[in-house]
DNA sequence: GTCTATAATGAGATAGAC
DNA sequence: GTCTATCTCATTATAGAC
C-alpha cells in the first residue's frame, strides 16, 4: 500500500506500467499477456515501454519485488504470544488478502518460472520464510490452548494449509470453471482452509473460526 | 495401459507422437516444448507431424482423451460396499498413480486452458464425476466403520484431498524446487493428503494408512 | 506417409529521431 | 522520456515433390 518509492527513483510512467502489468497478469497470467497490449493498457508506446524495461522478464521481477514486501508484511504481523483469537483470525485474513492482491503468482506458477527463472530461489526462500512464521504461529496457537495438536499434527497442518491457501485460486478456475476471481471467492477459500484445523479446536479456539465467519473484511 | 485402437486406426507414428508428447509435456510443459522439438523426439520430419495433427491443439486434446479413460478407469476401480482397508488404499493409489502418468495436466493446468480450450468443459466434467466419485468412496468408509465423519466433514475434507492431491506436484516445484517428479514424491503426496484423514480414522480405518506406508506399489 | 521447402504469424526487442 | 520504424527470431502451419 504503502508509496515505497526507491532513493532516486520518480518516474510515473514506470510505477503505472507496473500496476497494469499487475492487473492483467491477474486477470490473465504474465504468459498470456504481450508486451503490445502492455504498453495499449498503460497507454503509451511499446518502444516506451521498453525504456523503462527492456526485458518483459524484469517486469515480472519488479512486481515480484512488491509481491515479497507484502509477504514479509503479513508474516511479520504475528505478535508472538498473542492469545487473542481476533489476532489470529486477522493474521490468517492476511495472507488471504496477499494471496487475492497477487493471485497471478499463485496460480501461474509454471509460467512465472519459466518467464523469470531467476526467481525461483527467492520464490523458495519466501516459502520457507512463510511457511516457518506459520508453524510458529500454529504452536503460539497450541500455547494459547486454541488448539491442541501434536508437533507432527502442526507439521501436517501446516503444509497441507499451505497448499490449500496456495491453490486454491486455480482450483476454482479447474474446478467450477472460475475464471473472474472476486473477493468472495477468497473468503470461501479461507473457510475451507479453516476446516482443516476443526479436528484440532479447543473451544476457546472456536471462536477463531466463528470470528472469521461473521468478518466482512 | 491396453492398446485402445479405435476401429479404422493403425498409424504407428501417431502413436509415437503421442507418446513422446506426453513425455515432454509431463518434462516442461505443453507451452515449452515446440513442434520442432516433438518432430526431432520422434525422429519424424515437423511436416510429417503436421500431417497426423494440423494443431498443437489436436495433440493435447488426443492426450487429454487418453487422460480421460485412465480418469474413469480409476474412478471406476471403487468396490460399493467394500470394508477390507486394502481395497481403499489401492483405490486411492490409483488416483496418485493417474496423477503420475498425466502430471502436465496438473501442473500446467493454465497453460492447457490457454492452448485446447475447448478442454475447459471436458476438465469440469471430468472433476465433476471424479469428485462425487471420492465422496461416495468416503460414505462408504465411514460405512464400513474406517472412518467417523458427518456428511459436512465429508465434503470438507473430499475438497481439501482433492486439492492437496491435485496440487502435490506443483507445490513440491514452488516449494522444494522439485522439477524432476519421481514415483517417491508422489509416494510423498499420498502419504501428505493421508494426514487430512488422521482426526477422523476408526482403529479399523488406521489401517488403511498403515498398509498404505508399507506399500511398495 | 514422409520428406523438403517455405510461408505466415506474432512476439520480444532495438535504433534513432524528436 | 516518448515516439516511429524496423529487426530478429522462434514457432506454427502449408504446399507440393517423392
Amino acid at each position: 500500500m504503502a508509496a515505497r518509492a526507491v532513493a532516486t527513483e520518480r518516474p510515473k510512467t514506470r510505477m503505472r506500467i507496473l500496476a497494469a502489468c499487475r492487473r492483467l497478469f491477474n486477470e490473465r497470467g504474465p504468459a498470456a499477456v504481450t508486451t503490445a497490449e502492455i504498453a495499449a493498457s498503460v497507454g503509451i508506446n511499446e518502444g516506451n515501454l521498453y525504456y523503462h524495461f527492456q526485458r518483459k522478464e524484469q517486469i515480472v521481477e519488479a512486481l515480484f519485488a512488491e509481491f515479497e514486501h507484502g509477504f514479509r508484511d503479513v508474516a511479520a504481523a504475528y505478535s508472538p504470544g498473542a492469545d487473542d483469537p481476533r489476532h489470529y483470525r486477522d493474521y490468517f485474513a492476511g495472507w488471504f488478502n496477499l494471496m487475492w492482491e497477487w493471485r497471478f503468482f499463485y496460480r501461474d506458477g509454471a509460467a512465472v518460472d519459466r518467464m523469470a527463472p531467476r526467481l525461483r530461489r527467492h520464490l523458495k526462500a519466501l516459502a520457507d520464510d512463510g511457511q516457518a512464521q506459520v508453524r510458529r504461529v500454529l504452536h503460539g496457537m497450541a500455547a494459547a490452548a486454541l488448539i491442541r495438536a501434536s508437533p507432527q499434527e502442526i507439521e501436517m497442518l501446516v503444509v497441507n494449509g499451505w497448499i490449500i491457501a496456495t491453490y486454491w485460486i486455480d482450483y476454482l478456475r479447474s474446478r467450477h470453471g472460475i475464471a473472474a476471481i472476486r473477493r468472495e471467492h477468497i473468503d470461501w477459500g479461507a473457510a475451507q482452509a479453516m476446516g482443516l484445523f476443526l479436528p484440532y479446536l479447543t473451544p476457546r479456539g472456536r471462536a477463531v473460526v466463528e470470528l472469521a465467519r461473521s468478518a466482512t473484511a
